[in-house]
Order: structure tokens, then sequence, then C-alpha cells
DNA sequence: AAATATACATACACAAATGTTTTCATCTCG
DNA sequence: CGAGATGAAAACATTTGTGTATGTATATTT
């Protein structure tokens, strides 16, 4: 059979995949080990295994599991400005609205605030979403703009779960917000390939 | 004493009240019907008599009375474009941003996702926010300003728990916002009254 | 190959939340 | 006033989730 090593990190992640599962699917509130360990096919002793806290231990990884997989996006484009990354984040949520990473980490997040233990585990995960994605220092306040940008980044992604929620009508009311600014020096160019969109740009 | 109708709408409403502080503080995954009755002052029998099925009664109720109360300082302005609410709203929360009505929903709508039962009490009111708050007839399609509008508004709500909130931050970046296009029509003379005035929340 | 450690599974104990029933007090109306 | 209805409290059963202990096979080490 496989090595020790690798059987463990392939159950791990098979119970982090099948949490962040999960919370799309039915929420913090209703997430229990025996769902997750159901939804995994491992049983609730090797869950309690790799995370003998149960949910305290394997949430904070979830939370970095997806942060990081956002980060690798932006490492490959070397260096950004928090500006830089807004619209590039604006611009895959034009591609991909349905982007469904999102939805995990606010069902966690929402749960954290009233949640001392588990805000202990994810708490400092979630702060480091400000300088690994935005590329924001925490100390130096951003200005105005990338803020407004943020708003509107995750006001779009919200929207997903709106009951009048129109892809077609997202992807307007993004192109209007993005056309009464001016994109960033060279933006299109440096990052054609990355912001490349399946249809075209409206006139 | 009093009468039994006024006992009756009294405990009501603490049972809600209490909902929703629970909601705000400790989230949806952690409310229980224990600790709403030690909240309101009540017993669990009297939440029941009120509300058969627990949560599944009083959460329609909760959404309801929020919502309600936000149609009604609506109503009290006469006829209003769809646009102009979204800038009243705006306004609003440049005003108050710590306005916590927001979180009880968020947290409501969160859980209703996942939770059929919730979702058939719950998903009907939250429809109305569109036509009842945002004046939006759920068959024509709305144009892209207000939509983005109402992602910069929801964006903007929830950065209230953000790592890097602060208040003046938060206003810099909506005043940003909303210096790049124009106001509706005679906006800032007819309502300056409801961009200044204190907001009747329900406590 | 023996000893040990690791991965995983099963089982039990306990707490918390909900669903349900019973009981009592107080209000309402004939 | 008295019967019936209503509001409220308490008590019980059931379910669900978690914490923890124990058992067993497979892998690693010496």
């Amino acid at each position: 059979m496989a090595t020790q090593i690798e059987r463990s990190s392939a159950t791990q992640t098979r119970l982090i995949e099948a949490t962040i599962t999960l919370l799309d699917e039915l929420g913090y509130a209703r997430l229990s080990e025996t769902r997750i360990c159901e939804r995994a096919g491992v049983s609730r002793g090797a869950l309690r295994h790799h995370f003998p806290s149960g949910r305290y231990d394997l949430l904070p990884m979830v939370v970095e599991r997806l942060v990081a997989a956002e980060e690798t996006r932006f490492l490959a484009l070397g260096p950004l400005t928090p500006l830089e990354r807004v619209h590039l984040m604006l611009h895959s949520t034009l591609t991909y609205p349905e982007h469904s990473t999102s939805v995990a980490l606010l069902q966690i997040w929402m749960a954290a605030r009233g949640d001392a233990k588990l805000y202990d585990g994810v708490g400092a995960i979630f702060d480091s979403v400000l300088p690994r994605l935005f590329g924001l220092d925490t100390s130096a306040p951003s200005d105005p703009q990338t803020l407004a940008l943020r708003f509107l980044l995750h006001g779009a992604a919200l929207h997903r779960f709106n009951a009048d929620y129109d892809i077609d009508q997202l992807r307007a009311a993004l192109h209007w917000a993005l056309s009464l600014i001016e994109q960033p020096a060279g933006f299109a160019e440096r990052f054609a390939a990355f912001t490349h969109q399946p249809q075209a740009e409206p006139a």
C-alpha cells in the first residue's frame, strides 16, 4: 500500500474538501462531524485522529487551504499593487461569478464572530487575507478607491444568492462600474491572460 | 393585569428581539430555544406556545419584522424609484455604518440556503425585499447602475466585520464612489431629513 | 522479525437541543 | 360567578452531536 504520509494527507484532504462542500450545501449550522465523515467516506475515529478537537482543528485548515489557493494564483503574476489585485479579482468575478469558495469562507467567518474558540483558530488566517490576497499593509490605511472596489467585489460575490440573481445582469453591473474608473496603468496588457473573458466586451 | 392580547404580543416581541440580539452576538449556529428564552426572560413553554415549531415559526417573524421596519421608513417618503432607494440606503450606511439589522438577516439567509424547512418560512419574505425595499419588480431587469450600487451597499455593510474595518475609511470609500456618479434629480433637497435623522431601530 | 508508532474503526458516555405532554394560573365571555 | 379558553411554566422523552476510550490492522524502525 501507500506510505503513511500519503494515506494521512489523502484522508485529511478528503475531510477538508468534504467540509467545504458541506459548508456550501448546508451551511455552518448543520455541519457535524458525522456528516463530514459520511461525505468523506472515513470514520469519526479517523477525523478525530487527524483533527483531535474536531471542527476547531479542521476549519482553520479549511480556511488556510482556500486562502492559499487564491494566493497561489496571484504569486504567479509577480508583484502587484492592491489596486491591481482588486481589479484582477473583479475581473475574476466577471468571468466566474459562480466561484464558490467564498461561501465556505463566509459561513466560517459569520460563525467565528460568535464562537471565541473558533475565532482563535481562524481569526489570524482571515486577517492574513488582507496582506496575502489584497496586498494591504494593515498599518497603512488603504485608499478610498481600493476599499470601494472591495465593497463592490464582496457585494457582487454575495449577490449570487439573491432572489433576482442573473449572471448577465451581474456582468453588466460590474462592467458599468468598471467603466466609470480607469484601469491601473498597463493593466490590460500585463494581465490579458488572467482577465481574459469568454464573452466580448460591450462597446 | 394586562389583557391577554397585550401579554401575548409583549412576550412575542421579547422573543423576537432576543432572537435578533442573539443572532448578532452568537450567530445562527449557536442560536437555541433555551438561549432565546433565557435572554427574553420567558420559559420554553411560552416560546413553544407562541411558536409551536420553534425557530421555524420564530425566524420568519424576525425577518418580517426587520424588513417591515425598513419598509416603514421608505413609505413615509412617498413614491421612490429604485435608484433613489439605493442612494438613500447608501446614505444611511454613511451615517450609521454600525447598523446591525443586516447581521441577523444575513445569518438567517445563509442558514436558510441549507435548510429547506427554514427556507419555506423565510424565502418568500426575503424575496419580498426586492419590491418592498428596493422597489424592484422581479420581472423587469434592473439597470446596471442600480445593481452595482446594491453591490456597493452590501459590500459596505459586510465590511463592518473585516479586520481592517475603520468607520472613517468606510465613509471615505463610499464618498469616493458616490462622487463618481450623479445623484438622482432633486435628491439632496427631497431627502435631507431622511439622510440626517436617526433611524427607528427596534432595540 | 520483533517492537513500536501510526492510521483508522468501533463503542460508549455525556451534554445540548428539540419535540411533546402535563400542569397551573389568569383572562374572557356567557 | 363559573365554564372554557388562553398564556405560561415545568417535566419528560428523543435525537443529535461531541468527547473519549478501546480495539485492530498496517506501516515504520531497529
